[in-house]
DNA sequence: AACAGTACCTGGTGCCACTGAGTACTAAGG
DNA sequence: CCTTAGTACTCAGTGGCACCAGGTACTGTT
């Protein structure tokens, strides 16, 4: 599927506060979880300007620690701000997808 | 629901789309249309941005009429090549909300 | 030494929804 | 008669986000 990138404006970021979520990871890890989840264009550069934002914006806990296949990993995991974040992401999504299901199904 | 912005890229246009495709109209009407459809917050600025876009991109056939009720309207409907694009919309659509579905219930 | 795999960072780009202000036409109310 | 509200369209400018392209750096294999 090509040329999704407009359409994941604002998901993309959400679906990262997900994996987080479910699983204290790395940028690296988080990108290849993306990949084999279908999103296979997304590049390690993007994950990681998303996740300095979601750092910035104080969502989440970062931890550096060393790897033995490389350069230290640094661990994100959502604090109290960045679980909030995660649920006002899928309430809006909820809400998006029930309006454009709507009116895919011509609903008046 | 605020500050929907950043998720509706992409899809937005989309609707615009969709709501011509099912019926020729015009600006104001689509605004009114989307509003009552649940997307509260769009206003006619950021319609008409899309239609005149959708309208640079040859994606519609525009026709102005008088209104009996103001300034004459400019109604939209979709040609060939804004049908195509509205199918490549909703499969992308299809596709990324199978993707967001699966990566919400856990899915490895 | 060279390379591939792992792991992270960053300045710049383009697209899109949104803002805010403006034009213009009609009908109703004070 | 003039103001207001409703209808209807336009457009220059803004900000946020995914993306691009290139960089750094560490480890193990060839």
């Amino acid at each position: 599927m090509d040329n999704l990138t407009e359409m994941l404006k604002g998901t993309l970021e959400g679906c990262v506060l997900e994996i987080i979520g479910s699983e204290e990871t790395y940028g690296y890890a988080i990108t290849r979880r993306l990949n084999e989840l279908g999103f296979a264009d997304v590049v390690e550069g993007t994950v990681y300007t998303i996740l300095l934002r979601l750092e910035k914006n104080g969502l989440v806990q970062v931890t550096k620690r060393p790897s033995e296949q490389g350069p230290p990993r640094k661990f994100y995991a959502l604090n109290d701000a960045g679980r909030k974040e995660l649920a006002t992401f899928w309430a809006k999504w909820e809400y998006i997808t029930s309006r454009i299901d709507k009116l895919k199904e011509g609903g008046r």
